[in-house]
RNA sequence: GGGCGCGUAGCUCAGCUGGAUAGAGCAUCUGCCUUCUAAGCAGAGGGUCGCAGGUUCGAGUCCUGCCGCGCCUACCA
């Protein structure tokens, strides 16, 4: 639970933009008595100017003219502003402004990157969450890149985040694998155990889970294993559910391996284990009850288990055109996973009564510290949960179940917990038709003519997310070496080039896209890639590099950077545009912030990576022979390099050492 | 049946609270490596924004109805 280690961005445009609409606001009030938000937009063409105001239109129903007319009026009556060398009445009616460039150039030059301001509040971000039972896959890998990314971006705009991983190491798919251990392969806990601290013991149970689940498609009565395991890991004895703590526990491991590659990381994991023996369930049970928020079916098809009714959390209506109420607890007393994540949700904003205890699981080199519950009490244990705000990443499927942990909340009386529950949701992650070509699976007729094909971790059918990254490797080490044989860091270069395509890839979809992930696709390193956003970051550097080399050291900019020399250099498009983009880093960042669309960064960083990419084509800086002009040009190159790697920062993604 | 989402260039996708000539990447074609690395740059072709109505100064964007596709709708998670 960190503010960001992001230290600074320079936000210049945003705050030009604001004091713009407060210095606008005034004079509507005083010259038109009127009391219009001003809305400020980005001209479609660059040619418009830098800012568009559509006040025009807003006023034109109450002053009854044409917007034209008014924008005219506006544009002549308005007062000289700061930073703003001249306004024009374009198009229906709108009022574009044009800035001063050598204005605006000194405020960057000037302005000072400070931390983000601190927000109020708290919020948890609880991400991953895969059941600790085989190896993670790509649609994993999209919950938690999107889970990371959005925390990072949280810190960035100085909000303090707490990052959760669910470890649901009781349930039914752990379960079946310690049957397969223990019925299908005969297996005792002193055979078991060797296997888990092998390397890559994850994809020993994707197998195993899948062998499992098809033994129990083909012997039906097999399933009763499962109650067994269930029954044991619950009692929390016999050789069971040692199995069953040995391997979830192995998985984890495994788990945060696989994400440390990706540079992902939490703060605590709170274990489906804990929130049993600590009987977090009882203490909801007793709040549902007492608030009527569940009741006792007495007949029916549901006759005997505590259900919510439909009406709390839905207007959906089953096939008989009914109500649907959900099943909370099962007429044999057990609780359903939604009952139990009502009570998680509960202590997430700490008024369920009861709460965790905490051990260290591990320390990275760098300091940070993954904590994991534990039911016994230690000294010094932090304090976690307690948002004011929580964001669960799971995926859209899980919409309805997630709708009734809300419903829930509000039925026991939390309406405001329940209003700061949101469900980050995203679409799943597909296989095209030709990856499974090349995986050798054999699809049905109707399967080939779809889009896409649906991954199964019980048919052990999908993308392994380490083999992914394996394979990313590789084939950006092919192109490392390509250019640089036998470099020395080539391996570390190669791996970063991988991460920076595999998130990018992973985040430049919008949430409510399905991914057809395709291999092609996502080992391409051109175009709209990581790789392309890396590629601008580094040759950035190289040319600080090379500038300091041949000169020694960068020029003084405050003394050679005049109001008079931005203004002349400026006045070339293609720098002033690029200039512009730049400043423009932090506005990218809260807008996706607000939205809640991570997209939105990497998109921008692709935006501003083209836009330098033209930049570095055109100008060559260290060669410019105008000292002044090639002071602009390499504090261009600076500024840039500080915006697109900050941006990059919040998305995870490193900049290699070279390409 | 109901709930949610999607349908935009050959393919994969952007398009913020309605705004100016609908944008990228890939693929195709044409140029550019004795110049800070060509994982790059410049350019060309390619569109009835699923269909039909409506709302208004203005609709890819909002509303209604269709058509097609996907996911969900368990005493599984």
């Amino acid at each position: 639970m960190s503010r960001g280690k992001y230290a600074t961005i320079s936000n210049v445009f945003h705050l030009f933009q604001k004091q713009l609409q407060e210095a606008l606001g005034g004079f509507l009030r005083r010259h038109f008595q009127a009391d219009v938000a001003v809305q400020v937009e980005q001209p479609k063409q660059a040619s418009f100017g830098e800012l568009a105001l559509p006040v025009a239109f807003q006023l034109a129903k109450a002053l009854k003219k044409p917007p034209k007319a008014i924008a005219a009026e506006l544009s002549a009556a308005l007062p000289r502003l700061d930073g703003v060398k001249e306004t024009e009445v374009a198009g229906n009616g709108y009022l574009n402004i044009r800035i001063d460039r050598g204005y605006y150039g000194l405020l960057l030059l000037e302005s000072v990157s400070r931390p983000p301001e601190a927000k109020p509040g708290k919020i948890v971000v609880e991400h991953t969450n895969i059941n600790p039972n085989k190896a993670a896959h790509i649609g994993h890998l999209r919950n938690a890149v999107l889970g990371d990314t959005f925390v990072r971006m949280l810190k960035a705009t100085g909000h303090c985040v707490e990052t959760q991983n669910y470890i649901d190491n009781t349930g039914v798919q752990v379960a079946d694998v310690v049957a397969g251990f223990r019925f299908l392969r005969h297996m005792r806990w002193p055979e078991v155990y060797p296997l888990t601290v092998q390397p890559r013991f994850d994809y020993v149970c994707w197998d195993l889970y899948a062998q499992t689940s098809q033994h129990y498609k083909d012997n039906p009565e097999s399933v009763a294993w499962r109650q067994e395991v269930l029954h044991s890991i619950e009692s929390g004895e016999g050789e069971l559910a040692r199995i069953g703590h040995t391997v979830a526990d192995a998985i984890v491991e495994c788990h945060l391996a696989t994400m440390r590659r990706l540079g992902i990381t939490y703060d605590v994991l709170p274990r489906e284990s804990e929130i049993l023996h600590l009987q977090f369930w009882a203490k909801a049970f007793e709040q549902l009850k007492e608030r009527k928020a569940i009741y006792l079916e007495e007949e029916g098809k549901n006759k005997g288990c505590w259900v919510m009714p439909g009406s709390a959390f839905s207007g959906a209506t089953n096939a008989e055109g009914e109500e649907d109420n959900k099943v909370i607890v099962r007429s044999n007393g057990t609780v359903t996973y939604v009952g139990k994540d009502i009570a998680y949700q509960m202590w997430k904003f700490g008024v369920l009564g009861k709460d965790f205890h905490y051990r260290v699981l591990k320390t990275y080199e760098d300091g940070h510290v993954i904590w994991i519950s534990t039911t016994e009490p230690a000294p010094n244990e932090p304090a976690f949960g307690h948002a004011t705000q929580v964001f669960n990443v799971i995926d859209s499927r899980q919409s309805y179940l997630q709708d009734v942990v809300v419903a829930g909340l509000r039925q026991l009386g939390y309406p405001e917990q329940a209003a700061q529950s949101v469900h980050f949701s995203y679409e799943m992650v597909a296989l095209s038709p030709r990856t499974c070509v090349e995986l050798g699976i054999e699809l049905s007729e109707e399967d080939q003519k779809r889009p896409y094909v649906e991954v199964s971790g019980r048919k052990g059918l999908g993308v392994k997310a380490d083999d992914l990254i394996d394979k990313l490797i590789e084939a950006a080490l092919g192109e490392v070496e390509s250019r640089h044989p036998g470099a020395e860091a080539n391996r570390q270069v190669a791996t970063d080039i991988a991460v920076g395509a595999l998130r990018y890839f992973l985040l430049k979809f919008t949430r409510n896209t399905v991914i057809a992930f395709d291999f092609q696709e996502a080992l391409s390193f051109q175009g709209d890639t990581g790789p392309y956003v890396q590629y601008a970051a580094v040759r950035a550097r190289k040319i600080l590099r090379n500038y300091e080399e041949r000169f020694g050291a960068l020029p003084d900019f405050n003394a050679v950077l005049t109001h008079e020399a931005f203004s002349s250099c400026l006045e070339e498009e293609p720098l002033w545009q690029m200039l512009l983009a730049c400043s423009k880093a932090g506005l990218a960042i809260e807008a996706a912030v607000a939205s809640g669309e991570p997209s939105q960064v990497s998109r921008f960083a692709f935006n501003l990576a083209q836009s330098f990419s033209t930049f570095y084509h055109d100008y060559p800086v260290v060669a410019e022979e105008n000292a002044r002009k090639r002071a602009l040009l390499v504090w261009m190159t600076q500024y840039f390099s500080r915006q697109l790697e900050h941006t990059l920062s919040v998305l995870g993604i490193r900049v290699p050492a070279y390409m």
